[in-house]
DNA sequence: AGTATATGTGAACGAGCGTTCACAGTCAAG
DNA sequence: CTTGACTGTGAACGCTCGTTCACATATACT
């Protein structure tokens, strides 16, 4: 009984990505009193799913945003894997600099051997330095690319790739660094 | 100054996640009225960054909880890459059944050749049948594993791993599915 | 200069908010 | 059966909400 309620919650926060006012919620228990809502919440705080701010709303807690996070694939799905209380949000865990990122789709299997494969996305960082071995996406001589950027001792810079059939770009003109790669992202 | 607001107000979202109230927005935007703050939100409501719900109060459009979705990377920065409005958020992007969904962490290359490498992290979601060729974590005899998920016309099943110095795994008891993977993600 | 348009101020308003009270019904333990 | 703890009802309260006035100030155009 009571864990449907926090069923009900969750699926109302999912739908509307924020947390219901008490007369929503009257509705969604079958409440028909706000009083019996404001017991409930009480024991929501108390468990320290939700919150309140300075005014009386409700906050979802940060698992509201998550989802569970297991341990390895050898250690495999806990029996209960429901009571596992170690949640992960994607986009904070991804996402440093939200002004400054971008998403890009590869082409090419030219960072194959690094593992980044043709049709996959990357999460990027605008910037105009890299460190050498980060990969990056440049613009060589008016051309865009991503590459692992290499620099060394005498500051000569130049692109890498990850595959054996393509061979390192040197810049005639000009290299920019336009942004480093932060994540690669695959879905099937 | 009319972009002061809006990067005010992301800003006030991204650190807060949700809109903030009229009197808020005074503060945020240096006004002494809510008047001021009314007609400013028209303008967003017109603009179609925000809209209100069914009590007037703020929602955010989905570009808030997004970040920009350029082309290809042969493709590049565009010149204005503020300008781009088609926009993604990760975590729809990725999760279909939120309720379902797990993340693990990779250990080993017994993948290697689906380019999923030892570190990444999986996204799965829980069930207990698979189609053949889909990536799947399982228990064979016991034992959790990450495998290509076979399955041939006589309903044989085994798993089958992406790098050729491990041989496929035939179950001696049995082969349970326990879920099957829905993306890899890897953060540099 | 004069006028129109845009932008900000200050005050008032009704509505919905979360809170709190007294009270009735339910259920288990003694 | 009685008692006490728990749970839900219904009504009232103060507060902040978003909205909407009339009015003042600034900006731009003729």
């Amino acid at each position: 009984m009571y864990n449907d309620y926090k069923t009900k919650l969750t699926q109302f926060y999912n739908r509307d990505r924020r947390m219901p006012t008490y007369s929503e919620m009257m509705k969604l228990f079958g409440f028909k009193s706000k009083n019996a809502v404001a017991r409930l919440v009480d024991k929501f705080i108390e468990e320290g799913i939700v919150s309140k701010d300075y005014l009386g709303r409700l906050i979802a807690d940060t698992s509201f945003d998550s989802i569970p996070m297991l341990g390895s694939v050898k250690a495999g799905f806990p029996s209960d894997a429901e009571e596992l209380k170690d949640t992960i949000n994607i986009d904070d865990y991804l996402i440093a600099k939200k002004d400054n990122s971008y998403m890009l789709t590869v082409d090419g299997d030219s960072m194959i051997d690094a593992h980044i494969a043709d049709g996959d996305m990357v999460l990027v960082e605008k910037t105009n330095t890299a460190k050498d071995g980060q990969i990056v996406i440049a613009n060589v001589d008016g051309e865009f690319t991503m590459k692992y950027f290499r620099k060394d001792k005498e500051n000569k810079v130049w692109l890498e790739p990850a595959n054996k059939d393509f061979k390192p770009i040197y810049p005639k003109m000009y290299l920019n660094i336009t942004a480093v790669v932060k994540a690669v992202i695959r879905k099937y």
